[in-house]
DNA sequence: GCCAACGTTGGC
DNA sequence: GCCAACGTTGGC
């Protein structure tokens, strides 16, 4: 999940505990938004301002209809933990295994689909 | 600040 | 239903 760190940062997520990921208005995204299940694991990505994944946040509550618009649609989110060393765009660009992802291939989507190969190199690469 | 990529809107 | 025009996002 991308966020703006001027806009919602992680630590705005760490300092609130929890939040509901409101605003999406695209339709891709919310069909990412309606498939997540409560516990899945999500990345927290800062777009602009760093570009990185810093953080590793969890579903606490499956979607539910956007309080600020009916027609879309919400989940809860926890942090879990942040990484160890954030995780670059350029990091990711200049590994081949994650040379595929989402985020390379298509940037400007703001809730994207994470393999889980993919998860776990990237939480691989934070702890070194 | 620029611009490519993408999504949306609206005229036809 | 097509496509041009426009707006937005986000990397550089």
């Amino acid at each position: 999940m991308k966020t703006e760190p001027g806009t919602y940062s992680w630590e705005d997520l760490v300092k609130d505990k929890k939040t509901v990921w409101d605003g999406v208005r695209n339709f891709q995204a919310r069909n990412n938004i309606m498939a997540m299940k409560k516990g899945d694991m999500v990345f927290i990505y800062h777009s602009n301002v760093g570009k990185d994944i810093v953080g590793i946040a969890k579903i606490t509550k499956e979607h539910f209809p956007d309080p600020t618009a009916e027609d879309w649609a919400v989940v809860e989110i926890a942090p879990v933990k942040k990484l160890k060393k954030s995780i670059t765009l350029a990091d990711i660009k200049a590994t081949k295994k994650l040379a595929n992802m989402v985020l390379v291939k298509n940037s400007r989507l703001s809730v994207q689909p994470v393999k889980e190969a993919e998860f776990d190199f990237i939480v691989k690469m934070s702890q070194e």
